[in-house]
DNA sequence: TCATCATATTAGCAATGACTAATATGTGTG
DNA sequence: CACACATATTAGTCATTGCTAATATGATGA
């Protein structure tokens, strides 16, 4: 399948909107992590929060750092920690709008 | 239901991640347009097109302004704008990650 | 090498989201 | 008022996504 630039970018936006990959991201966000302390961190089980560390990092979200026997897992560039920070700026501001979207889609 | 400010968050930014939103964002990124000019311009249904703008407008992302029988839709503010051009410099850097995401979630 | 721990992968199921078709609302115009 | 046009809403179906449980891989240390 041929993947357009609108495909690639619509994969990319989709990986932040999902509630478990941005508690990831809000855990690592300052300081890399293994997948246990992330784990532990947000209550998740092993296996889903694997797969949603894969998704993120097939995504160029996140990078993984082996390391023996774990893996250390953290933004993959500051451009993308700035655009975390600039998403909780844009929410801030806009938070009452967003409080009342009642359709079912999205 | 209780929302909290994940929810509200992760609401917001899933917003983003939907094919057709993303085209709806791009077609009204500089002017406003109205229902039936989105619906052309990006040849979608307009049942469908106007659910999407609900969401949109839903999370605050764009507002519709009624004149007459028409309502313009266009991006909420500068900081949306800004938002999306932001999206656009990000993804230039990894688009070769992005392209190699084979994971079925996301 | 065997056992253990950390992480990744797979398959199947459950939940959510998006699309279509039909209908409703609302606005202007003859 | 009646009609035409623009947009919104609803209900139902189909497709996609996320979750769980089980298993596999890979590294470490006894």
């Amino acid at each position: 399948m041929i993947q357009t630039d609108l495909d690639l970018k619509v994969k990319f936006l989709r990986a932040f909107g999902d509630k478990t990959r941005v508690q990831i991201l809000e855990c690592i966000k300052f300081e890399e992590k293994t997948v246990s302390q992330i784990v532990e961190s947000i209550e998740g089980n092993q296996s889903n929060i694997s797969q949603h560390l894969a998704c993120l990092r097939g995504c160029g979200i996140i990078v993984g750092r082996p390391e023996g026997k774990y893996v250390y897992y953290g933004l993959r560039n500051l451009q993308i920690k700035e655009l975390l920070d600039t998403f909780d700026n844009v929410l801030n501001q806009i938070e009452d709008n967003v409080a009342c979207c009642d359709n079912h889609i999205s």
